[in-house]
DNA sequence: TGATTTAGTATCGATTCGATACCGCAATCA
DNA sequence: TGATTGCGGTATCGAATCGATACTAAATCA
């Protein structure tokens, strides 16, 4: 049954037509595009070059060359860390908030689901069952919300990382983390 | 709530990780075998290299560069279509049918979709949903599976097609058309 | 200290992709 | 019939992606 597959094909292909028709996303390659979509959505273990090359699944050098467009596009700033002088912290521009605000999630996508009520989410809880399905099966990196994730804590009344053995910011649970691995007896 | 966008993101790197990383498809780019796959499931009307660049949503020069590579390797055939000699019928051959038997669906799909068990099919029945709201939105180009058209008929104890007022093989009614136009109260 | 590993960059060649121009055939119309 | 227009497809150019390789610099480890 190749169904499944079939439908994803379609759904990146509708994805290509969207991205290729919309005028703030006329001079932004979709990878470029998917990389922004990242950063904004993960916590500051994973805001590096390294993670987002995991996350899109290609090359170090092939995501430092994107990275340097999406820099001189004025859309990230790259910021050294303190603690290890090698490694490189991304984050977002102002410019590029306002651009993932306006662009995400696409608007053929939004009214779809908006037209099939509950249906909607119960295709997304689905969806995600079958991320964790596969994450549980195959060896990928993990990149959970952080809130779901095996070292996700409570400690001194606020958010901790059994991992890292740091507190954590409140907000940053709802982040993706490179790091994540799912609980033994997901739901 | 653009967790739907982000579910199709994530899925869409575990993809390309997918591609990178299987032997059979190291000599071939994502969007040859997207050609292929198409090419495998459409009928005589969409099999045309105006057809594929309607399908993937890109232009008709950068459609024909993948096509010549693609005959290139001996995965396809171009035959002119006798009615109107402009135009080509491109046909999967041997090697190419024996490699998307090998390769699709992928494995890491089909074994989470036979974890899943019932759910998976309940996901696939939204996901076509989906799409066929999408499609009934959005004017995007229709490419439905040719038994679910508004054109499709019987006539004479076999498929017909009321738009070409042709009839038509049997099983070619499992293919994707191109001019497939959904049913008013589709289901 | 010296060897190895890791984060990130630089460079090269192959490919994708869009834009433009072009060719050949088909269809329409005068 | 003949000319114009339009369509399917290709060729070519330049920008960008992408992988492979080589490289720098910092961290880690023996």
């Amino acid at each position: 049954m190749s169904t499944l597959f079939d439908l994803f094909e379609r759904l990146t292909s509708l994805m290509r037509i969207w991205h290729r028709e919309h005028p703030l996303l006329a001079d932004l390659q979709p990878v470029q595009l998917s990389a922004l979509e990242y950063l904004a959505r993960c916590n500051h273990y994973s805001d590096t070059p390294l993670a987002v090359t995991d996350y899109l699944g290609l090359t170090k050098g092939t995501v430092s060359q994107s990275l340097k467009a999406l820099e001189a596009k004025g859309l990230i700033e790259k910021r050294q860390d303190q603690q290890d002088k090698r490694s490189v912290h991304l984050v977002l521009t102002p410019a590029a908030r306002e651009l993932l605000v306006a662009v995400t999630p696409p608007e053929f996508l939004a009214n779809a689901a908006e037209a099939m009520g509950a249906d909607a989410e119960e295709l997304e809880r689905l969806l995600a069952e079958l991320l964790r399905t596969v994450q549980r099966q195959v060896d990928v990196p993990g990149f959970g919300l952080c809130k779901t994730c095996r070292f996700h804590q409570q400690r001194d009344g606020g958010p901790f990382c059994g991992l890292t053995r740091e507190p954590l910011a409140r907000a940053s649970i709802e982040l993706i983390c490179r790091e994540h691995q799912p609980r033994e007896h997901a739901a």
